[in-house]
DNA sequence: CGCAAATTTAG
DNA sequence: TAAATTTGC
């Protein structure tokens, strides 16, 4: 097959148009396992057309209330990477900026402009985003049969497209997540165009979007593969336990989430070498050769696997879930937005990691710095925002999104709903940051880190620094607002006291939630939601 | 009926 | 959120 695509001409009459493949990478930034690339590589090979992978920095998504510098970063990284990767097997990665359906037509024009073919196809994964993904999608549907281009989108994980009812999904996620590992293609070299500009990778400032996080976790499949083996080989054994905890919870959680969430490696493959572990793990216990709580660990990992499609495929049953609340029996419980003072001034004090609550503003802080947190840590924000500051859940969801590097839609708002108590069919969890404090922190580690303000406060202290007396303070060093100022106006030295009494707000929460709850109309609500979105794996109702 | 407003839906 | 569909006058 020719190497060099100038021959190809357009078509003369009568004769067949030899046209181009696009593969379109959105979150799944690999080669390894990659359905979309997969088949379009076959296609382009079959029909001795051209392959053009490519990758589409969209503005309108970019600026969205729930995207973050840190994301872009993170993007940029795993493309510099793929890019690389395809360069090695004789292919390339097209870098553009625009509105897909713009950038496909002046693909169209860069082609017809170079003598090649126009776009016949386009592969892409199966995607569940946020709303401004979804309507691009049905922009490009539109564009794809208006300009006679098959858009093939490709399963890439156990969400299902359309499902029809929650019974029997944990089986199709079982048999998805046993399929066959698709390699990463050999070579590109006979389909690959080499006329077309490369377009560039974008960095946060092209997008007016301020720098990205001091500490964030880095990008790309090589990475992806590296934190999978460190987990799997020595990092994970304490799984079960250390995932409670911020601090034990950074090395010993997987940390492959913003992995999974962008795509640099496929859940199929995270689950398959943890199944192989698995065995490996059962080999070595009958010799007496492993640690025992590697076992528990990983199962406990696996269980998360599942968890992750479990809760996109919530959101991608019902995408009204990004903006109201999934039982609509509960609208109304808190006010539709934050504009009144007292509720804005909770909720810069909650931002910028000043509540004067010590555990949510190490968490917090955390995150402005690295992006993550453990999953626990981030219920209790969550938890904190909607009960004790009673705030209405889709703004405070906005801004985590933006913190969270890892930020995976479908999981996000599924879980912050439940966080905050208007799912109905979850338990209200109401969670104590003192008690979080003393339980995940209990030598004070992770909040002397990440308050430093904090840093000389004795440790009995530390959970509730509004309880020290006067002269105790002075004596630490400990400077302390005085209660009623606002939070955001402190110098730097300062920590804040208390936004909210938590007992108080605790109890006016919890008072509110349960009287929503019995009402009958939640509760006949609550049926038809779990019909719709509860897990069928325990306690099956009716 | 025709139209606007309100409500529901959708990958 | 935007588009489609139903409701209300």
């Amino acid at each position: 097959m020719a190497c060099s695509w100038s021959g190809i001409s357009p078509a003369a009459p009568g004769e067949t148009i030899r046209m181009s493949v696009v593969v379109w990478f959105k979150r799944d930034l690999r080669l390894h396992d990659h359905a979309a690339l997969a088949a379009g590589c076959r296609e382009a090979q079959r029909e001795g057309v051209a392959l053009l992978c490519l990758y589409v920095y969209e503005p309108s998504i970019i600026h969205a209330p729930d995207f973050d510098a840190c994301h872009l970063v993170f993007i940029s990284q795993c493309l510099h990477e793929l890019r690389r990767n395809l360069n090695a097997i004789g292919g390339r990665l097209l870098m553009r900026v625009g509105e897909m359906p713009d950038v496909l037509e002046h693909l169209g024009r860069e082609l017809s402009a170079a003598g090649l073919a126009p776009i016949r196809s386009l592969h892409s994964h199966e995607e569940t985003g946020n709303d401004r993904t979804f309507q691009r999608d049905r922009r490009v549907a539109r564009w794809c049969a208006a300009h006679g281009v098959r858009w093939s989108e490709h399963v890439q994980n156990g969400v299902v497209r359309r499902l029809a009812s929650r019974d029997g999904w944990a089986a199709m996620w079982d048999e998805r997540m046993s399929a066959p590992i698709i390699d990463a293609p050999a070579d590109l070299a006979a389909v690959t165009v080499r006329v077309l500009d490369d377009g560039e990778l974008q960095t946060p400032e092209a997008f007016n979007l301020g720098p990205g996080k001091p500490k964030a976790q880095p990008g790309g499949e090589a990475a992806a593969h590296r934190v999978l083996d460190s987990f799997l080989e020595t990092r994970g054994v304490n799984y079960q336990r250390d995932m409670s905890s911020p601090v034990e919870g950074w090395n010993g959680c997987s940390r492959l989430s913003p992995h999974l969430a962008y795509g640099s490696i496929s859940i199929k493959v995270a689950h398959q070498r943890t199944t192989e572990r698995q065995r490996e793990v059962e080999h070595l216990a009958l010799r007496g050769e492993i640690d025992p709580r590697w076992k528990a660990s990983l199962k406990s990992f696996q269980a998360r696997l599942h968890w992750h499609c479990h809760f996109m495929q919530k959101l991608e049953s019902e995408p009204r879930i990004e903006f109201g609340n999934v039982n609509r029996a509960y609208d109304g419980l808190r006010p539709e937005s934050i504009d009144d003072p007292e509720s804005v001034r909770r909720f810069e004090a909650w931002k910028s990691g000043r509540t004067g609550y010590p555990m949510i503003d190490a968490c917090m802080r955390c995150l402005h710095a690295t992006g993550w947190i453990n999953f626990r840590m981030r219920a209790m924000l969550a938890s904190f925002t909607s009960y004790q500051l009673w705030l209405h859940w889709p703004e405070p969801a906005a801004y985590l999104a933006r913190q969270f590097i890892d930020y995976e839609p479908g999981i996000h708002y599924p879980q912050f709903q439940m966080q905050s108590g208007v799912t109905g069919i979850n338990t209200i969890r109401i969670y104590s940051p003192a008690k979080q404090a003393r339980d995940q922190d209990p030598t004070g580690a992770f909040i002397r880190r990440w308050v430093p303000q904090l840093a000389t406060v004795p440790d009995d202290y530390l959970a509730e620094p509004h309880l020290m007396p006067p002269l105790l303070r002075q004596m630490h060093g400990v400077r302390l607002a005085e209660p009623g100022t606002d939070p955001c106006e402190l110098e730097g030295e300062v920590y804040p006291w208390p936004v909210v009494d938590h007992q108080a707000a605790y109890r006016e929460a919890k008072e509110q939630v349960f009287a929503w709850r019995s009402r009958a109309s939640a509760k006949r609500e609550a049926v038809q939601v779990f019909l719709k979105h509860g897990s069928r794996r325990h306690n099956r109702r009716g």
